[in-house]
DNA sequence: GAAATAGTGTCTGTTAGACAGTATAAC
DNA sequence: GTTATACTGTCTAACAGACACTATTTC
């Protein structure tokens, strides 16, 4: 800190300065942090012989109280004073799954003035990915009824309109979450202007059934990043199990991206981020394939 | 919104539920934006012959009040209660340069617990990129005393320790921020953990020296971003005038990235991005150059 | 013609996409 | 042998890095 025998304006030192700031005088918003937790799961086989199909998932809580009462909700909670926003998000964490050393990421800040009718509300939201293996019961029957929903998000209208110096380019996405009891979904419009050398995206929802508040833009703006990372970085392994088959790596990244790779140039690309190990599936009605690891040792340029 | 006849557990519709709300029950913090508004300018030439110099300009402004007076910090303040997180963004930013339509990005929450010495205060982080020749006179003239530093943060330390199931990785970033009156400068110290799959990234500031609150690790923060950015974007471009030629372009790339870039792979690399003018540099000391614009259909495939 | 920058051509090695082929377990 | 998956080899086109070369203006 700076020395403090400086004197303001008004003549008071930093001590006496810091003793008379008020901050009440300033009305404040609230801040909250929104979690997005992602996990891949297994869907029941069809036969003996076929791999089970992977599928993605999102954790939401059913709202119990006004406002959107009785709708879905990402988990999340307000920021206590003697925390940090980081730390507010691990505690959400911990109280949603019931586990510490995770992969998490901020991802944005949702700052619209009436996002929520309470009072207003920023949030931050953070994403994290759960390895499904490592997941607690305890998130499927916890008294404020978390579930997890099967997340699908696909681009369903593009639109471009020419204007004098640049372009609009509308998006439409569908958001449908899913499980056995419940479907849920919503609308999304990214709306992409650029205008000269100056672009801005704006995003907005539509539509929704079911989902509370403006937490379907978030699930879509989360997505896109889950997409656009797991191109260049590893995140994705932060979803799989200590041992996996290269296969079950490949059909992550498909759920995800949501479009099939060819095996040979996947396994090229993600070669160096795997260490093989000398086990083996077994139990397979079909040929039984190597186990491998994370290679903690890759090395991802851009951080 | 939802229906509003359905009740809660005390027995209130939700038109009720929101009129007996108290936001004032709970103690909140208090939220500021921050803005990082860069530009690059031109250093004085040597000779007539030789090409001037590029070099990237950040706004600070000088603190005039207790905590850390007399220090240098990001422009920026409080976030009114009807305005949008992005709206406080955008009036700074038009409070300090007078510019309304210009590129700006969204880039961090920081919400240390202590970062204020006031009061509790969390801070949006913005990056906005402005064209010099856009550039107003007024933020070097304002009352607060708004003045554009030289920028420049190199790594010069890494050390990388092996652990058990990963390892660590700490850098040493020099920050250094000068003009004709000042010279100021922080170290920033990055560790990333990697153990296991689990990998994460935290900022300290080691040192400052008149870089006031923890604003030398959100500008270290930004560089990064920038740097990053500008390998597959075209973000490059709002630093730039409306005509401009190759290799000015290149010269704002190489004052970003901090290093130097072949000619010929450059304008291959840049030549979807630009449509070339029928007009031409003069009175240089030396063959005049085409002029560019940049071309707004340029496709990011990222967006 | 000297100084300085503008602008182009091409070699090389690496990478991404497409496809075709061989291998091996369970039943 | 059938089924289903495991795993490998190779062709091609695109791209990035390095370097050498030619062109054009002012003074």
């Amino acid at each position: 800190m700076s020395e403090s025998k400086i004197l303001n304006k008004q003549g008071l030192t930093e001590e006496q300065f810091l003793a008379a700031y008020d901050a009440s005088k300033f009305e404040r918003p609230s801040m909250s942090v929104d979690m997005l937790i992602f996990t891949v799961t297994d869907e029941k086989k069809e036969n003996y012989r076929k791999l089970p199909e992977k599928v993605l998932r999102l954790l939401m809580i059913k709202r119990a109280d006004h406002p959107y009462i009785g709708q879905w909700a990402l988990p999340g909670g307000f920021i206590q004073m003697d925390e940090s926003v980081e730390e507010g998000a691990l505690r959400e964490l911990k109280e949603e799954t019931n586990i510490d050393n995770i992969y998490m990421e901020q991802l944005y800040t949702w700052g619209d003035v009436d996002r929520d009718p309470r009072t207003r509300v920023i949030s931050v939201s953070y994403m994290a990915l759960v390895d499904s293996s490592n997941l607690d019961v305890r998130a499927n029957d916890d008294a404020d009824d978390a579930k997890w929903f099967t997340v699908s998000c696909n681009l369903y209208q593009e639109q471009k309109t020419l204007t004098e110096k640049g372009y609009i380019l509308q998006r439409l996405f569908n958001l449908r979450l899913s499980n056995e009891e419940d479907n849920i979904s919503a609308v999304i419009k990214t709306v992409k202007t650029v205008e000269g050398k100056i672009s801005r995206t704006e995003r907005e929802v539509v539509e929704s059934n079911g989902i509370a508040f403006d937490h379907a833009k978030i699930i879509e703006y989360a997505i896109e990043r889950l997409r656009n990372k797991i191109e260049y970085t590893d995140i994705a392994f932060n979803l799989m199990p200590e041992r996996f088959t290269l296969t079950e790596l490949q059909q992550v990244y498909e759920v995800i991206l949501d479009r099939e790779l060819l095996k040979a140039n996947f396994r090229r690309k993600i070669a160096d981020m795997v260490i093989e190990t000398n086990e083996y599936t077994k139990d397979a009605g079909h040929r039984p394939s190597k186990l491998f690891r994370f290679n903690p040792n890759w090395s991802d340029a851009s951080e």
